[in-house]
DNA sequence: TGTACATCAGTGAACGCGCGTTCACTGATGTAC
DNA sequence: TGTACATCAGTGAACGCGCGTTCACTGATGTAC
């Protein structure tokens, strides 16, 4: 009746072994991807880092690829996690436009501070891997936030000024979209938000990636002004 | 004094032997691109798929960088070539607005074709690559077309609406790219570029990336809208 | 608390494959007289 | 037009390295009685 949902903590000595090394592994993992990409990602690599035999850290991950999912799920976890928690921390529900710039702000900061990481969720994906059910719904963590916002801005509903509906093929095209973000939110709005959502990635893409190189020099101003032009709706999130 | 400056047509079989085959090794590198990720790129691959030895590649690109290097310039370059081409094809110079949706067209265009051409050039930086300076000029090719775009917006100058000047540190972190778009164009409308400029490539990362499988259905349609939420300067494109 | 057995972490050798680059070489092509 | 020499494309073997994954094994840890 009492147990836990979760995994309980593990009592043997074998268990919290195994917990340890799961977790060395992944983070000398992670650390590999700061030097090589992920398709270079070396499970015999990971076995000399940290002392062992290649063959032993099967005894964790059945296979190269499966250690890159969890790789996968890891950062897409952080990430969500990061922009939820930044988007809780303020107070003041009905200021929408510094929660929008506090998503920007927060995925942004968490891509700087992890960029190798940042390239293997949003660069280019890694051939001959298919990334499997199982990194689905971390992956929709940040952009539920955004999601969360855009209905808020949509219950707010300051005056959107008139607008003439979107053309009935872009309505088709974004269905699943605009169930995920909910179906009371006007479909302007929907893709407003993946307008946003668009120019956040790639404006980090461009800094992180090195095209912004011979074009900006001191990133954290210039990113702050851009959130400005990015937001969705400006309309509705007026600055000031 | 009729010598021409650039390379006179090659007269000797050699000379035609070896034109033809350069072009042989990048295109069959081109196509490996296809299959492996540009960290995978092999010069061994590439030779078995032409039938010669591998050290005869050897004869044509001193290194497998040098032969990375050849592909991102032709990438950068083909990019750069349509971005052109569409944009001079418009005959009336001062419909702005389409201009920019040629622009985006075009650029997605390219990549929609070539995905992995352009995960070349957008996607994550291949690790321990650095792309020598003979990359830059064939990169600002794209991006010149959007910079002329600019000056003619700036040019035209429909009382854009009157706005607080850019904070100094905006202003002097993006001085670059200022002078690059020209000084004469208001920084705001510069900033508004790159803007547009970041919504364009994020959405084409996001749809090539994968990013999008479970969000939107019919890409073209849904672009094409979102093109015109993405352009520069809102107020000075107005919508018909 | 002690013993017998089952589980499982970790080893090291092996399989079969890949890679970039160098080098001495052969033989065809090009050039100067 | 013909010959002698220089240039250069292409070969195949080799160096020294990497990889993922499997397998039979040892020895420590855990469990049931």
């Amino acid at each position: 009746m009492s147990s836990p949902r979760t995994a309980p903590a593990p009592r043997t000595a074998r268990a919290v072994a195994r917990v340890e090394l799961t977790r060395a592994i992944l983070d000398s993992a992670r650390d590999q991807l700061g030097h090589v990409g992920p398709a270079q990602l070396s499970v015999r690599a990971v076995a000399r880092d940290l002392g062992m035999a290649s063959s032993a850290v099967y005894r964790y991950f059945p296979s190269r690829d499966e250690l890159l999912t969890a790789l996968l799920e890891q950062a897409y976890n952080e990430l969500g996690a990061v922009a939820e928690e930044a988007d809780a921390a303020i107070e003041d529900r009905t200021d929408l436009l510094l929660r929008w710039l506090t998503l920007g702000r927060s995925v942004r900061g968490w891509a700087v501070a992890h960029p190798h990481d940042y390239a293997l969720l949003f660069g280019s994906p890694v051939p001959g891997y298919h990334a499997p059910q199982s990194t689905i719904q971390p992956a929709t963590r940040v952009t539920g936030v955004l999601a969360a916002l855009l209905r808020d801005i949509h219950a707010a509903g300051n005056a959107a000024p008139a607008q003439p509906p979107l053309p009935p093929q872009v309505q088709r095209s974004i269905t699943v979209l605009h169930e995920f973000v909910g179906l009371e939110v006007d479909s302007h709005l929907v893709l407003a938000g993946l307008s946003a959502w668009s120019g956040l990635v790639g404006a980090i893409s461009l800094e992180l990636f090195g095209h912004l190189v011979n074009a900006v020099a001191d990133h954290d101003p210039y990113f702050e002004q851009l959130l400005l032009l990015l937001r969705p709706a400006p309309a509705q999130l007026a600055v000031r």
